[in-house]
Order: C-alpha cells, then sequence, then structure tokens
RNA sequence: GCAGAUAUGGCGGAACUGGCAGACGCGCUGGAUUUAGGUUCCAGUGGUUAACACCGUGUGGGUUCGAGUCCCACUAUCUGCACCA
C-alpha cells in the first residue's frame, strides 16, 4: 500500500523544483513554433485573492501546460495592474503611502498565486505603478498628444458637494456621496480626453479579422453603436439660427410634431432672453443636472419636460411650425444635443407624446400609432409625407436624404454612441500627464528623454477641495519652465486613469527590462500577436476596447506589427457564493482561495474550479462539490497500488483509453474542461473495475491530467520512474480507428418513441439496420410502414399509421 | 431604459451539425468494512404507477418521422452602461 496522499508536502517540493529548473520560461528562441497566452492581470486589492482570480488562470494554464507538452514555446506571463482608487482610499484612511500598500498588497497576491502551481513565466512580471513600466505608459500619450488624438475639454463630474471632491461613478450611490450621504451634482471640469472615436470604424471593422467569442464582438459594435442617419437644420421661427439635430429616421420627417432640446444645449442660454418661462426651465435644467445619463435614461418610463415658451422651430419639408421642448431623456453626448420627435414611429418620443398631450402623426402605416409607436422598419409604407408617400422607408430614406443636401437643408451622417475617452482623475495614485502648460505656448509635451516622470511624494492624498488632484498641493513640483521657451510653466496635476497601464501591458511582457524602446521590435515581431486572450465579459466595452484603440494607434506609429493585439478573445463566468448571489463581504459568502488550499491542496482547487461547470457560465460555489475532487484524486493517487509492468494498453481498457486522449485533448482546446474531467473521471472508474492496470495505461491518465493538477501528477509520474520530468513529456497520441468499438448499440424507435435496442457491428449498412431494427420490434409493428429512417450509429425509427 | 447572456432532477451540470434527456460529480437511501465516528468499497437514485405504461428540459404557440436543441410570442434571473477594476 502507498501512503496517503499528502498535497501540502508535494506542492511545495514540485513548486521549488519547477522555480528552480526555470520550467516555464519562454526563451525568445525564434526558431520554435509560439503560443502567447494571456489572462487580465490583477488589480493587488487588499482583500487578497479571491477564487474568482484562479478559474480563467487554471484555465489558460492548462492550455498553456498542454501546448507546452505539444512542442510550442508558449508564453503565459502575470504582472500586476496596480494603480487605482481602492488602494488611494486605502492609503487616506491609514495614512500609509500607496507605494507601500502596494507593494505588500503584491507580495501577497504573487505568494498566493504561487501556492497555485501556475506556469507563468515569472521573470517577465510586470508592474504599472514602476517607472520603468509607465515610462512607456507616459511616451504612450505623448504620442497621442502629438498626434492630435489627446485633447482638452470640459467635462461634467459628480461633484460631492460636503467633501468637494469629484468622485467615481461607483461612489455615488442613489445620487449621494458614498462616504458622507451629501448630495452629488454634477460640476463641470476641465479633462484629458483621447480621441478614440477617431478609431470608431477601425474598432467595428477590424472584428473581422479576429476570433473573438460572438458575443464580445457583438457587445462591442453595440458600445461603438455605429449608425447612419442624416444631420437636419431646422429653421428657428424669426431667428438666423438653425437649430442641427441628428436622427436615424429621416424619411420620419413629414411627421415631426415637436423637438427636443438637451437641458444642456447651448441654445438655452443664448436664447436666455426671449423664453418667456426661463424660471422654469432654469429649474428643470438643475434638476437634471443632479442625475447621471444612466438615471436620466433609466426613467425613460415616467418622461419629464418642460416646453419652451418664446421658441418654435420650422419643419424644413413642410413649414410647419412646431414648439421646442426640453427633457432629460436627450443627452448632450450623443449626435447634437437636439433630436426631432416623432411619436408614431419612436417609442421614447410616443411616451413623451402621450404624457403632454402632443398630437401623433402616422407618416409609416402598418401599425396603429394611437395605441403603440409603430417602428418597423422592414414592413412599413409611407403615408402623409408628401413626395416620399408611397415608398417603403428604405427608399425613403435615400429620398429625403437627396432632398435635404440638394437644398442645403442638412447632410447624411454616421454617429457612433462611442464617445472620447476621458483620461483624466483628479488622483495622486495613478500615472502623471507628462505635460506642462505655459502661458506662452499652451499645452506643452515634456521631452522623451525626461521620462518618466515620476510620481512625487506628497504628504497627503485627499484630492483639494478644489477638485485638483492631490499634485497640485506640490507647488516645487508643480511650477517648473516650459521646455519649449524655457518661460515659467506648471505641470498637469492630473494623472491617468487606471486603464492607461491595462492598455498595453501585453507588450511589456515580451521586452520587460527594455528601457530603450517599449519591447524590441524583432521580438514583437514574434510573439505578436496575443494568441489567446480570455478574460472576464465585464471587461469587453471599456478594457478590451481602450487597448484595442491603443495597439491601433500604435500599429499606425509603426511601433507595433500587428493591426490587431489579441487573435483570440475568450471569457469565462463568475464564480457566485454557494448561495448563488455575487461573492461580496456583506453578504458573507466570500470563499478564500488559501483555506482551500490548506484545506485540500493547491490541485483540488484547480480541479473543483474547472469542473464547476461551463467555463463560460457562472457558477455557484459549494464545498461539498471541492470533496469531490479531492476524492478523485485520492483515487488516481491510490492507483498506484494497482498498477503493474506493462508497456501496452490493458485491452480491455484500449478503447476507452484512445476515446479519453481524443475527449480530453479537444475539451481542453475548446475550454470544455467540465467534460474533459469528467471524461477522466470515468477512465479512473474503469481502471478500478478492471482490477489492474499497466504502467502504460497509467501513464497516459497522468499525461492528461497534469496541465489540471500539476503537482501530484508530476510527484506520480517521479514514484513510477517514468524518465525525465512529466511537465516536459510529449502529449500522448490517439488513433482514431480505435475510438470505436466494433459492436454499437443502436435505439429502434416507432414513430419516434423508443421501443428497443439492437446491437450492430459499427459499420453496418441502412437496409441491414433497419431489418435488424424491425425484426426487434415485430410484435409492436401493427399498422401500415410509411417511413424507415437510419441515423447512422445511433437510430432506427420506423414511422406507422 | 439600452446592450449582452442564461433558464435541464434535491444540487452543480452533460447531451457533437435536430436523433436513447439527465454523462460526470455532489447529496440522499440501503448494504459491506470499522469498537464507534470518519474514511473506503458495493448497489440504487427524474416524477407518477402494483405493473404495463405515461409524463418530464422557465411559460404559451409552431415546424418535424423525431425538438433541451430550430421558428414566433412571453416571463424570470445575471452582467455591463463609460471616474470600480
Amino acid at each position: 500500500m502507498s501512503e496517503a496522499y499528502n498535497p501540502e508536502v508535494i506542492e511545495k517540493k514540485w513548486q521549488k523544483i519547477w522555480d528552480d529548473e526555470k520550467a516555464f520560461h519562454a526563451p525568445n528562441d525564434y526558431t520554435k513554433p509560439k503560443m502567447y497566452n494571456l489572462v487580465e492581470f490583477p488589480y493587488p486589492s487588499g482583500q487578497g485573492l479571491h477564487v474568482g482570480h484562479p478559474r480563467p488562470y487554471t484555465a489558460m494554464d492548462i492550455v498553456s501546460r498542454k501546448r507546452r507538452m505539444q512542442g510550442y514555446n508558449v508564453l503565459f506571463p502575470m504582472g500586476w495592474d496596480a494603480f487605482g482608487l481602492p488602494t488611494e482610499n486605502y492609503a487616506i484612511k491609514n495614512h500609509i503611502h500607496p507605494k507601500i500598500v502596494t507593494k505588500n498588497n503584491v507580495a501577497r497576491f504573487k505568494a498566493q498565486l504561487h501556492r497555485l502551481g501556475y506556469s507563468f513565466d515569472w521573470d517577465r512580471e510586470v508592474n504599472t505603478t514602476d517607472p520603468n513600466y509607465y515610462h512607456w505608459t507616459q511616451w504612450i500619450f505623448l504620442k497621442l498628444f502629438k498626434a492630435g488624438l489627446a485633447y482638452k475639454t470640459e467635462m461634467p463630474i459628480n461633484w460631492c458637494t460636503s467633501c468637494k471632491v469629484g468622485l467615481a461613478n461607483e461612489e455615488v450611490v442613489g445620487g449621494v456621496c458614498e462616504r458622507c450621504g451629501s448630495p452629488v451634482i454634477r460640476k463641470m471640469q476641465s479633462q484629458w480626453m483621447l480621441k478614440i472615436t477617431a478609431y470608431a470604424d477601425k474598432l467595428i471593422d477590424d472584428l473581422d479579422l479576429v476570433d473573438y467569442i460572438e458575443r464580445v464582438k457583438i457587445q462591442q459594435k453595440n458600445w461603438i453603436g455605429r449608425s447612419h442617419g442624416a444631420e437636419v437644420d431646422f429653421a428657428l421661427k424669426g431667428k438666423e439660427e438653425k437649430l442641427r439635430i441628428y436622427t436615424t429616421r429621416p424619411d420620419t420627417l413629414f411627421g415631426v410634431t415637436y423637438m427636443v432640446l438637451s437641458p444642456e444645449h447651448p441654445y438655452i442660454e443664448q436664447f436666455k432672453d426671449e423664453i418667456k418661462n426661463w424660471d422654469e426651465v432654469v429649474a428643470y435644467r438643475e434638476a437634471a443636472a443632479r442625475k447621471s445619463d444612466f438615471e436620466r435614461t433609466e426613467l425613460a418610463k415616467d418622461k419629464t419636460g418642460v416646453c419652451i415658451d418664446g421658441i418654435s422651430a420650422i419643419n424644413p419639408v413642410n413649414g410647419e411650425e412646431i414648439p421646442v421642448w426640453i427633457s432629460d431623456y436627450v443627452l448632450m453626448s450623443y449626435g447634437t444635443g437636439a433630436i426631432m420627435a416623432v411619436p408614431g414611429h419612436d417609442d421614447r418620443d410616443w411616451e413623451f407624446a402621450k404624457k403632454f398631450n402632443l398630437p401623433i402623426i402616422e407618416v409609416i402605416a402598418g401599425g396603429n400609432v394611437d395605441e403603440a409607436a409603430f417602428t418597423d422598419v422592414q414592413t412599413g409604407t409611407l403615408v402623409n409625407s408628401g413626395f416620399l408617400t408611397g415608398m417603403s422607408v428604405e427608399e425613403a430614406k435615400k429620398a429625403i436624404t437627396e432632398f435635404l443636401h440638394k437644398n442645403g437643408l442638412g447632410e447624411p451622417k454616421t454617429n457612433f454612441k462611442l464617445r472620447d475617452w476621458v483620461f483624466s482623475r483628479q488622483r495622486y495614485w495613478g500615472e502623471p500627464i507628462p505635460i506642462v502648460k505655459c502661458e506662452k505656448c499652451g499645452y506643452v509635451p515634456i521631452p522623451e528623454d525626461q521620462l518618466p516622470l515620476e510620481l512625487p511624494d506628497v504628504k497627503s492624498y485627499m484630492p483639494t477641495d478644489t477638485g485638483e488632484s492631490p499634485l497640485a498641493h506640490m507647488t516645487e513640483w508643480v511650477n517648473t519652465t516650459c521646455p519649449c521657451c524655457g518661460g515659467p510653466a506648471k505641470r498637469e496635476t492630473d494623472t491617468m486613469p487606471q486603464w492607461a497601464g491595462s492598455s498595453w501591458y501585453f507588450l511589456r511582457y515580451i521586452d520587460p527590462e527594455n528601457d530603450t524602446c517599449i519591447a524590441d521590435p524583432e521580438a514583437m515581431k514574434y510573439w505578436l500577436p496575443v494568441d489567446w486572450y480570455n478574460g472576464g465579459m465585464e471587461h469587453t466595452t471599456l478594457h478590451l476596447l481602450y487597448s484595442r484603440f491603443w495597439h491601433k494607434f500604435l500599429y499606425d506609429q509603426g511601433v507595433v506589427p500587428t493591426p490587431e493585439p489579441y487573435q483570440k478573445r475568450t471569457s469565462h463566468g463568475m464564480i457566485l457564493g454557494s448561495n448563488g448571489e455575487k461573492m461580496s463581504k456583506s453578504r458573507g459568502n466570500v470563499v478564500n482561495p488559501d483555506d482551500v488550499v490548506n484545506d485540500f491542496g493547491a490541485d483540488t482547487l484547480r480541479t473543483y474550479e474547472m469542473f464547476i461547470g461551463a467555463f463560460e457560465l457562472a457558477a455557484a460555489w459549494s464545498e461539498d462539490g471541492v470533496k469531490g475532487c479531492r476524492k478523485f484524486l485520492d483515487r488516481v493517487w491510490k492507483l498506484q497500488d494497482i498498477v503493474k509492468d506493462g508497456n501496452a494498453y490493458t485491452p480491455a481498457l484500449e478503447t476507452r483509453i484512445h476515446q479519453t486522449i481524443k475527449k480530453v485533448s479537444n475539451d481542453y482546446e475548446e475550454m470544455k474542461y467540465n467534460t474533459g474531467i469528467a471524461a477522466m473521471m470515468t477512465l479512473v472508474n474503469d481502471f478500478y473495475k478492471v482490477g489492474s492496470i499497466t504502467k502504460a495505461d497509467y501513464k497516459v491518465l497522468l499525461v492528461l491530467l497534469n496541465p489540471v493538477a500539476p503537482h501530484i501528477t508530476e510527484e506520480l509520474w517521479e514514484r513510477m520512474g517514468f524518465a525525465g520530468r512529466l511537465y516536459n513529456t510529449a502529449w500522448p497520441e490517439y488513433d482514431e480507428e480505435k475510438t470505436v468499438e466494433a459492436m454499437i448499440e443502436v435505439v429502434v424507435q416507432i414513430n419516434g418513441k423508443v421501443r428497443a435496442k439492437i446491437t450492430v457491428p459499427k459499420d453496418v449498412d441502412k437496409d441491414t439496420a433497419i431489418a435488424a431494427g424491425k425484426e426487434a420490434v415485430a410484435d409492436k409493428l401493427t399498422g401500415t410502414i410509411v417511413k424507415e429512417i437510419y441515423v447512422p450509429g445511433r437510430l432506427v425509427n420506423i414511422v406507422q399509421k
């Protein structure tokens, strides 16, 4: 009898051996086929590793280990996305420098990840808060600035009226400040912006070049929200100025019954003197300022608005005078901040019109506009629409756009929902923006040879009460000279958002120590693009899009060799608490991975997280499920006792072994880890049923299981006296011929209901199978046979009347 | 509100392109081993039924010899919504 399986001892032993042997170092050997596997690097939070982290990490570790065994030069790196709000808030509260908080958190995360036996190449570790790293984050910003893609503008921010600080959306709960409960308003603040909209078309179109799971592509496309429509000028009665609106439905122009301006629309201020109900308008505007865009559109069911008394517009196609309203369902950030309202054919306009008793005109026949807006663009026909009457929506769009263009009333316009990226944070713990402001020269970039611009030490990390960054207190740092004219200048005190460092980190892994460029171009040519990037669905529209944007920019600048950073993108589901809810301290359902490793071992945790359910779906934690996986590993361990010498598979197991190699090899590549593990469980069950196995049988199991449970399998490999290390053993092959039994079972149905089962040779022909099937159910064939179906290897179906 | 997804036993889940629903694991029941508990091993386990058989994949329709899978209309839940990461 072998001694008991003791993960605590063997896991430490093998982790040390792998470190000492640099087992998973990815050499820059450009002659080998490469595979670059990437997982999202964590934010090293104070809470330590969460059981959610190991799910994607183990998954990609499995792929990486398997591909190494198949001869690939695999790059599987890890690092730290360490700038961020929680660290800064912790530092403020506890008076510890964020640098120290970060250092401690990173050390803890690293130790926790190390215990899980991941095959990361730790020689390539990066940290976004390291000046040698953010040197290049700043360098990219300067490139963007010089290319005209970084600019400053006034943007609304959340402003706590009591703390007098800018707040992140997350810090605003129910319209009040999370810390003090005071009301939060929207205040205008000068902000650095990145022109991601300049890449909107490419970001959509180039999705055709990559292999992302479909829902990621769809979500990115919808987020960018490209729509084709027209901008139309409406005359304002008695004024020179025109009111320009954007619409995706210019075909409904004859159905406009009112106009709506966003509460922030500049015309409101401009025409102040003519607005008779000014007080009411201002009151409404102030109320709207207290709501976020999200709240404004969320409350869409209960529309609010005010009719501007004193201003009206003229419909350019029929000369009709129509009222102008303001309402918060129109956003200044989309289109022109003004819309033409067609209640007959737009749901939001319809609800608004119903509420305020505005007329509804039907211009597309096909529905009943008294009941609901008719929004179908496929079937309707234009009515009540002058020269458009009788056309389809498609035809009318074309005709009206041409008409508007010819008469100087408007033009076709492509719009995007995507907005430019607000790149400023009035915070300390971020990369300083390497710009100075000179009275004479304006915004001037710091010369590249002066990078990195290091974050200075400050005494207090609290933002100033003017809404500036804590860096604004550092007068000796802020006051500098202009690199352009040598005159007095002030440094930018805003820092970059956390997204900056994570937008290009995969490039730095390629050549993390390089201090003359982002990464060696030869090395980038070899390793890029990232072959497989797995991450959370929640990063689809921000991080993933931001990093694609930066990469595309760097490609246009000739810095990187590929137009897209990631060839393939997959996504994992969340791990929920045992009650099926998201894990959180307040719900008390948090599971600490350290406890699981202590109680059951890292291999058990890894196996369980892969077995828990379909990789892309959310799954609830179950302590009993963990135990089941430990039991499986115990059974694998104890197979030692029934192994006998032999270089061939046990004949009774041969088919099952070939089937399992095939199944597991495919499942790992398709991220169907749960069924792959189930297949190995079945194999182990079969091993015990047979009662004794050969070394060859056992060897296959150990290799297949190694990517999931690397420590126990490596230990057993050594104990069985197999040559070399398991981690660099070749992946097993299977023989397709041998995956199918000679005799197969086929179901016999009558009218689709199973009535019998027959056993036939695997390559039986249709007629023989049907004849055998009929014989098996002869006593039940009482009617007239109208159809006979044979699905090879599966079933015979006799249809009778 | 907009966008994306999901729904199968007591539980987690499986089911390739429409072909035996419930693989594998947990839990539970019974038995063996054990002084006992635990561990381990063996057998059983969707529901109704004495049985034959029938019913069963969120709800309601449809297509098909055959639907968890395809189509239409719903419902519920989860994720994201731009300063959390």
